[in-house]
DNA sequence: AAAATGACGGTGT
DNA sequence: TACACCGCCATTT
């Protein structure tokens, strides 16, 4: 396994609670690099391991849920995250209640 | 090795 | 509130 800033990524991404999101700030934060959420999301954009890495729970810094490889894409990854118990404010998910708390 | 890409974040208009 | 621009970074081509 190698030390590589995205597998730390999706270390700490695998780390995150059902029904919780993290912001794509906070986990580049976690990996050692604040400013890189650019590249975390690139990272959830390849994501290698689907089933493995929550990418569905990762939102924007506001809360705004932007892209999802996955099916359904901005949709589908709303609707799950709402099955998992993530409290929805509108088209954003309140983060005062579902952000992961570190 | 260099340039281009992108699921960001913050600020400005 | 919505749209646009800049700055930031690791990954990919």
């Amino acid at each position: 396994m190698d030390t590589s800033f995205k597998e730390k990524v999706y270390e700490v991404l695998r780390t995150v609670p059902k029904g919780k999101v993290v912001t794509y700030g906070q986990l580049s934060k976690l990996s050692g690099k604040p400013k890189a959420a650019r590249a975390v999301g690139m990272l959830m954009a390849k994501n290698p391991d689907a089933p493995k890495t929550p990418c569905h729970r990762v939102v924007a810094s506001d809360g705004t849920l932007h892209g999802y490889s996955g099916k359904g894409g901005i949709l589908g990854k709303k609707k799950m995250l709402i099955e998992e118990g993530v409290v929805f404010k509108g088209e954003k998910v309140d983060l005062e209640k579902s952000q992961w708390n570190v």
